[in-house]
RNA sequence: CGGGGCGUAGCGCAGCCCGGUAGCGCACCUGCUUUGGGAGCAGGGGGUCGGAGGUUCGAAUCCUCUCGCCCCGACCA
């Protein structure tokens, strides 16, 4: 295939940085960490954003903001919460020329500063729920980093709830979780696994995390998103209670889920091959491409009004499409960079096409060529969008059944861990010790224990004590 | 924080060992020819060689200090 980009088999990790650099989704600033998403980037995440804030709203959550700088103390409230965070704080310690008597935490989350809050905002069960989402960026500094998977600062959305009872809190989160696994296998064209996190990989100050968790071209898992049960920990750690019907004093159930910018780089890298990215035609920016092809300045100006007129009858369909007419590349230099940058159709319009009303349409998805009528085409052309939303979910949703491996005995996960990779349904003692010592000598970690798993008693494959079911280990990012 | 590598034109690199005043490819600009899978030729512009100090008649090159980045490991959406 490409020879300008590098291979995925011959080295992954670059062929991803590649593929976001040059398809021109992001890049490197100037400090360590950091990344600017460039236009066609940030138009994914767009179009991300948009979906997601739309099932947030039809289930009913409103958005708020929050502050970027928190009290450095907030964070300390919750035990676990500031033993997991304190690590990757930055603070600030100095503003307006002076030493600050109390420093300020870039949030790296914001549960502190909004159960602040929600002390204010609830004192009765009228109060409650409250549902709040909010769409913001944070900073965790981490010791490494890769564009979009892991930067130091990232954009995101964090939903926060406040709830009357345990049994509405657990309902969110679940509520949530759907949220987010709909989301990734209709608009993203990602299977995902739904399950629980194990206490050791579990959001720090929640109860309990679930987590949406997504399998990579080189066969390693990546979280996609998280919907923590957070039960009365923040409540406790900021005193919000409320009045219940009763005239008893309860402190106040919650919730808090997310996904960030890291879904841009789950995308590049679920539907991602040797010519460079795959976008699922619901997200792409650019759906369809128009390009003209001609020799002479004649031939320009007759196949250019054609794939002006095809470019605007496409748009009429609601297909969101680009006319590429620059003069100064070659159609070949522009077939190659529209794969690269993942565009579900290409459109040639060439002087033979407009003398036939035909155009030749390009799938990037199977890589095919058609020959076909113009108004074949706009017949055509929302449904083929569809159909190929759904061949890429296919191709990963098959991909991932053939990744997918069960196994019993510990020696043969190690063996196959490494020559194969995938997940690994596993039977597990339920341990922690089993847990740490399975990841300090294969590097894998459960990713979650699976929420749709049957009931399936074993042993565990290391210690060979009871096991309820399966769990699904992997190498992750 | 340990181990490895690298800072020379927008990007990728050579030059350094053996000091003599900076070069190659891509990109960019101009012109002509091209255009159905990353075009060709000709001409052109662009660099205080990461920074500071030192040695020297002379430093990208040698010495000292310093800053930053990348990769591999210990933390993580």
């Amino acid at each position: 295939m490409a020879d300008w980009l590098t291979k995925q088999s011959e080295d992954y990790p670059r062929w991803y940085q590649e593929v976001v650099q040059r398809g021109d989704l992001a890049d490197y600033a100037p400090v360590k960490g950091c990344m600017i998403i460039k236009p066609y980037g940030y138009s994914l995440w767009e179009n991300m954003q948009a979906v997601l804030d739309r099932m947030f709203k039809e289930t009913g959550h409103v958005n708020a903001y929050f502050p970027l700088l928190i009290p450095q103390e907030f964070i300390s409230r919750e035990a676990e919460h500031v033993e997991g965070f304190s690590p990757e704080l930055a603070v600030v310690t100095h503003a307006g020329g002076k030493k600050l008597e109390e420093p300020y935490v870039i949030r790296p989350t914001s549960e502190t500063i909004i159960w602040d809050t929600y002390k204010k905002w609830i004192s009765s069960y009228r109060d409650l729920p409250i549902l709040v989402n909010q769409w913001a960026n944070v900073v965790r500094w981490e010791m490494r980093t890769r564009l979009f998977l892991r930067t130091t600062e990232f954009l995101w959305q964090e939903g926060h709830t406040a709830h009357a009872t345990a049994d509405e809190a657990q309902e969110e989160t679940l509520r949530m979780l759907e949220v987010y696994r709909t989301f990734a296998e209709e608009y993203m064209a990602m299977p995902v696994l739904t399950g629980l996190k194990t206490e050791r990989e579990k959001f720090a100050g929640a109860v309990r995390t679930y987590c949406i968790e997504a399998l990579m071209g080189d066969k390693k898992a990546l979280q996609a998103g998280t919907s923590h049960n957070l039960g009365q920990n923040f409540a406790k750690a900021f005193d919000v209670t409320y009045n219940t019907s009763e005239g008893k004093r309860e402190f106040v159930w919650a919730t808090s889920w997310g996904v960030s910018t890291r879904l841009v780089g789950a995308l590049v890298m679920a539907h991602g091959d040797d010519a460079g990215l795959v976008l699922p035609p619901r997200l792409a920016p650019i759906q369809a491409v128009v390009i003209p092809i001609y020799r002479g300045e004649e031939e320009q100006a007759l196949t250019c009004e054609a794939a002006e007129k095809i470019a605007t009858e496409l748009k009429d369909l609601g297909v969101r499409t680009h006319l590429d007419d620059r003069d100064q590349m070659r159609p070949g230099f522009k077939f190659a960079e529209w794969e690269l940058k993942g565009v579900p159709l290409r459109i040639e319009v060439g002087p033979r096409d407009v003398a036939s009303e035909e155009v030749r349409l390009a799938n990037r998805v199977t890589r095919e060529k058609e020959q076909m009528k113009v108004s074949e085409l706009m017949a055509k052309a929302p449904a083929l969008l569809e159909q190929i939303q759904n061949d890429v979910f296919q191709r990963a949703l098959d991909f991932r059944t053939q990744n997918t491996h069960e196994v019993d005995s510990y020696d043969e996960f190690k063996e196959r861990l490494v020559e194969e990779g995938g997940f690994f349904r596993c039977h597990w003692d339920g341990s922690a010790e089993t847990e740490e010592r399975i990841q300090t000598e294969t590097k894998a970690t459960i990713r979650c224990i699976p929420l749709d798993a049957p009931e399936e008693p074993g042993q565990c494959m290391v210690t060979g004590k009871p096991s309820k079911g399966r769990v699904i280990f992997a190498r992750a990012y």
